[in-house]
DNA sequence: CATGAATGAGAATTCATTCAT
DNA sequence: TATGAATGAATTCTCATTCAT
């Protein structure tokens, strides 16, 4: 066996290829049946699919539950990245936008499991994907492009939104999203007209996640 | 059996009081149990807290979906009644706005069904409700309060956002939601700068309902 | 319903008539099947021999453990009566013979869980049983009838010892146990040879007991 | 090839020696891990623990059977040992005694597949250890130390209460059947007063080890 | 030959729905 | 008419065995 047939996992073991190429084929075949079906489908189905019998899907992915978040762990880190393009590589007046489009656009791509993201995200990638966001509101700020009023929390709120519109609409209108993200936008700009209701709190949000958590089963 | 101990079933079947009452007790004990619990308790479990037997449940309620659904109808008479508020009680200038935070607090009072909820009523309620909805805006639009390039389907996304907020606020901050509406309508009123992004067209609203009423099983 | 179509589980818990009769035929089935299959096999083979759906198992056991268990306790419950008898309605110089028997017969009657039946007894009735062997053994030695360096560890070495002959010969010798039994009892009356080995001790048995616990799943 | 890299299996045929040095790891693994999880461990353990893929174990074990089967071999080899040295190199007065410790000792040894083992040996040794049982007991009747009406199937009967007594106790107490069996022995002697219940019959016997047989899965 | 990935029949258990009491 | 017992298809997961690498 040698390097070359080899391939890595997230959780940096390796794989013979072909058993590689079976995770793969198993990930693409529930993230499609997921998406079609909901969570809900037989194990049986997703292994049709993937065309490999029910076994080599346990092989990999012990529990159901550890297959769905295989698949959320990567939009998980998905996230991650385009949090650290818009803080890094965008300049701050922009990058608060860019960050929320970069975020609707993911997730759009994976609106069939839209229903579990959030919780998941909490709970695996909670302080650093929170820091981040912190950091591009903060710069946003700083360069003068976002009301001093508005707060990360905020921010987490937005995200809450667009899956809701997304989840809704992306099958027929893959882009209604983007017009009530635009309509947020604009009311984003520096405002001398302070927003009258409070912000959720950080530890209001903190039991938000928790909730979502342990509703995930 | 006198008229007094009638009672009027939204489908204008009329059932002995006992009875009446058995089914009123059905619908509570599902809807908390619903609330509680998930769409997947089993019914079993809501007998028990309605205090009658699964076959009590079924006489009325031929299956878990028509049970659902009947919940589901309520909220939809409760979105409809706000909606005619809105509209024949409040000032136009005000209605959209009032009309807005009426739906919230309803998505908030019936959280429990959330993920059902917008497929329902696009589903049963689907003419009237728009009706209403379209008559809301343009009045508002009329009275100078809201922004021209504004449309129904935008009311409609709004809908939806909030229920995304909703469904994973509610719990820990019951009105983290007002504040994401209230930064939504800081950005309806009167613009000179138009939305870039075109709106959903009625087409894609009636597939994305079309799509919803497939998704839910 | 009225209380004669009524019957009594060990619970103490009602159950119709019919329910009645069909947990006694689940446990009718089960008891021969486990006999003649062992524990291993699958559910839906005892209730097609009971002649009722896999559910309706589940639903007076809720799992094959307590079903099992159930079969064990009822075997449980005749060990403690033929001790009782033995104790209260024997004389003390044939009594430890007369139970010793009695244990023996009951064991070929359940045969088919022998390889369960200790491990459930040292679980459920531990103190009450030993209280019982006890008594008997002191009774029949204060009557002279057996030798006073035997100990009630002893006593439950023959069940064990009995329970190895039965299992292996109570299909086609359903008595070869009495005769080792007779051998077993030649030895028990008073001798002027002390036993060498000295006998298990009380914490002994006691770990023995738990390790059957542990065992048994 | 070498002679000297070669090993003779019980079966006579002939491994390379890395070959039935993997062979050896495997039984030894299984052994151990029989003995502490009893027969349902999965291959895949008993794989990991030897070191080895479980397509190697079914190289050697076409069966997990046949596996098992395999180390009853060992022990039913060393059963027979014991009978012959009791019956050769032992004082004729004392070898049965001997004897009987001796497949005690053994079944301590073994006691993780107590529950196979005499279903095996009845299986594959029957008429030969057999024999040699029958040699032990006439031998020590002729010299007078044990009673006349004591047949073979006694002694049989023995073997299997010691398994009785050691499966039970042998983690916690693991010299309780030596006592157990020093009663045995002593109403083994010359007695005037003969057993009543008459012994196994032959054909007993050999009923009683087809039972054990078809038992065996 | 050795490996361990793949297979899929089979196990325990759940639950919407039916139907005898 | 109300009850809850019975049903059995469907689900998740296991593991002996096969076979590509």
């Amino acid at each position: 066996m040698t390097m070359s047939s080899m391939a890595t996992t997230g959780a940096g073991r390796e794989l013979r290829s072909d058993a590689a190429a079976n995770r793969a084929k198993i990930l693409a075949a529930a993230r499609s049946t997921f998406d079609q079906l909901g969570f809900e489908v037989g194990m049986e189905v997703i292994a049709q699919r993937a065309g490999v019998g029910v076994g080599t899907i346990y092989r990999r992915f012990p529990t159901k539950e550890l297959l769905i978040e295989a698949i959320l762990d990567e939009v998980a880190d998905a996230m991650r990245q385009v949090a650290i393009d818009a803080r890094d590589h965008q300049p701050p007046a922009a990058s608060l936008e860019i960050f929320l489009v970069a975020v609707g656009e993911l997730q759009v791509e994976h609106a069939g499991v839209l229903p579990r993201l959030w919780g998941h995200i909490d709970q695996v990638r909670r302080s650093e994907f929170e820091e981040l966001g912190r950091e591009i509101l903060e710069r946003s700020q700083a360069a003068g492009a976002v009301r001093l009023d508005l707060v990360y929390e905020d921010v987490v709120t937005i995200f809450w939104s667009l899956r809701g519109v997304i989840e809704r609409s992306a099958g027929a209108s893959p882009d209604a999203w983007r017009r009530h993200l635009e309509l947020v936008v604009a009311a984003l700009g520096p405002s001398e007209r302070p927003l009258r209701t409070p912000p959720m709190t950080a530890s209001e949000l903190r039991r938000a996640k928790q909730a979502a958590r342990s509703a995930s089963r």
